[in-house]
DNA sequence: GCATTAACCACAG
DNA sequence: CTGTGGTTAATGC
């Protein structure tokens, strides 16, 4: 196993900046980074996981077999952790993770990662910090998919590519029509008719996966009343 | 009833 | 893998 150097890492997450030296070994020690390449998965669903995974660079989404169909749980962007509620919340992973664009990511042994846990507590509180703000944009997440109507779920997630992973009003996607589907929940064919109409009405532009939006007052609009 | 929404099916590039 | 058109079931006015 390629040992890691932990200690001098430039992608180190906030809460690993807390860590002593000491500390960071036990961490290096137990800790191997792999490059996922897009559709490559990661952990999956209902297979036993025994690390927290944590994303150096890139972007995965996490998916979740339903009853129904599968679902695109969130989309997440490097630098963050993965599977902590998978990993400690039970024995086999409750959702998969999968890169949708080339991914780094350090696989952490559980027990290593524990033991950080008591040891530092500036370090626990960053995860917990993490963890949190999660739970709220997850709770946000789950009304907004559930009471608004699917150009309100459309553009919430154009909104949210914009704000919080491209941080610009132009992007290449990196998701397919079939997976903004499983993102707002709808059918891949709506996808395609949603991005159309509102190109058609010069909210966006849009060629291929580039998506461009012009009018944001407009598509903001259209996400709140939804 | 009638209109609208959005899924499902089919088929073409 | 996408975009479009037709059909259809559910829901609202």
């Amino acid at each position: 196993m390629k040992s890691v150097s932990c200690s001098t890492c430039l992608l180190k997450s906030k809460a690993a900046e807390n860590l002593e030296d000491a500390e960071l070994n036990i961490l290096g020690q137990s800790c191997v980074e792999v490059v996922f390449q897009k559709g490559e998965t990661i952990f999956k669903q209902s297979a036993l996981s025994s690390n927290i995974i944590y994303l150096q660079s890139g972007m995965v989404k996490l998916i979740m077999a339903g009853p129904q169909r599968t679902q695109i749980l969130r989309i997440k962007k490097a630098p963050c952790y993965l599977g902590l509620p998978t990993t400690m919340g039970d024995k086999v992973n409750h959702y998969s993770a999968v890169a949708v664009e080339p991914t780094t990511a350090c696989f952490i042994d559980i027990v290593a990662f524990k033991q950080l846990l008591r040891l530092n507590t500036d370090f626990s509180n960053e995860i917990t910090i993490e963890l949190c703000k999660n739970e709220l944009e997850q709770f946000h997440r789950c009304v907004k998919l559930v009471q608004s109507h699917v150009f309100g779920r459309m553009a919430g997630n154009l909104l949210y590519f914009a704000n919080e992973i491209y941080r610009s009003d132009e992007y290449d996607l990196p998701l397919s029509r079939n997976e903004l589907a499983d993102l707002a929940y709808t059918s891949r064919e709506t996808v395609s008719r949603l991005l159309s109409d509102l190109a058609k009405e010069q909210v966006i532009k849009i060629q291929g996966k580039h998506i461009q939006i012009i009018n944001k007052t407009m598509l903001q609009k259209i996400s709140e009343k939804g």
